[in-house]
DNA sequence: GTATATGCAAAGCATTTGCATTAAA
DNA sequence: TTTAATGCAAATGCTTTGCATATAC
């Protein structure tokens, strides 16, 4: 973690430059789901000329390389997450997509009986509550 | 659960149609994790002018009636999965999409803590396992 | 110098919508 | 008869791609 995720990818063989920092940083920090729209807001305020293509050409770079993860809601978009600290799972708002990382309790109960895994390599289990925020709870 | 889903629907004042007949005709089973596309075809098995708009139509006013729910795949699309049978949880290949309904160990474990709620009711818990079908695992 | 990333604009897809027509009740 | 559903085709919105140009190494 202390080598910031720009230099850790270039030692894999990436490339760096201008746009791929400016998406990176916008990622860095904990509790960071942001939309492709929101990278690009975030990227541009760095280096101004990044273009959306760019943008979802690094994220979805980054998802290959297992360095951030993507959240689907269910208004059909996505949310880019870095993975920073321990294993997380979510709390999405079926409102208005505001998204938190939790640690929900028992998560260490789950398991799939090999019965129910149909032949199946298990690589991830992804826990999400859904409900909504208490700003969409009153309007809407 | 006798009657069938049609029929409980028209009592709750829903127009009953051969468009809507053939998609509810469609999507019944268990196990049944249908594609839009998947949904039109089997609907025009039995009635072959069924458009996809109207399937559209008739899948969302299901969802919205909570008689059936999406699953929306890491490639972007969605499945439409009927609520048969007690509640379930998702075994998804990250290859292909397919999909399987399980009920996981554990799941009664699973609670978010007040302090990790940020505020938010919360509705509903989905638990997703991520991995590779037989198929998948081999080739790609 | 060479391979690779960028940016633009155009293409792709899944999904939604407007509106005139048709049919359920 | 009235109100709602259908179907088409056009529109939408997110995401991807082709290709000429620019740039990291």
């Amino acid at each position: 973690m202390a080598a910031p995720l720009a230099e850790r990818l270039q030692a894999r063989g990436w490339r760096i430059t201008p746009q791929r920092r400016a998406v990176v940083t916008t990622l860095h920090g904990e509790h960071v789901h942001l939309s492709a729209d929101q990278v690009l807001a975030g990227a541009r305020r760095v280096l101004p000329e990044v273009s959306l293509a760019t943008v979802y050409n690094t994220l979805n770079e980054l998802v290959s390389m297992g360095e951030i993860s993507e959240i689907r809601l269910s208004d059909g978009t996505t949310r880019y997450d870095p993975k920073i600290g321990p294993d997380h799972h979510h709390l999405v708002c079926e409102g208005c997509g505001l998204t938190f990382d939790v640690e929900p309790r028992g998560v260490e109960g789950l398991s799939l009986p090999r019965a129910q895994r149909y032949g199946m390599t298990v690589d991830t289990v992804e826990v999400v509550f859904r409900g909504r925020c208490s700003n969409c709870a009153e309007h809407g």
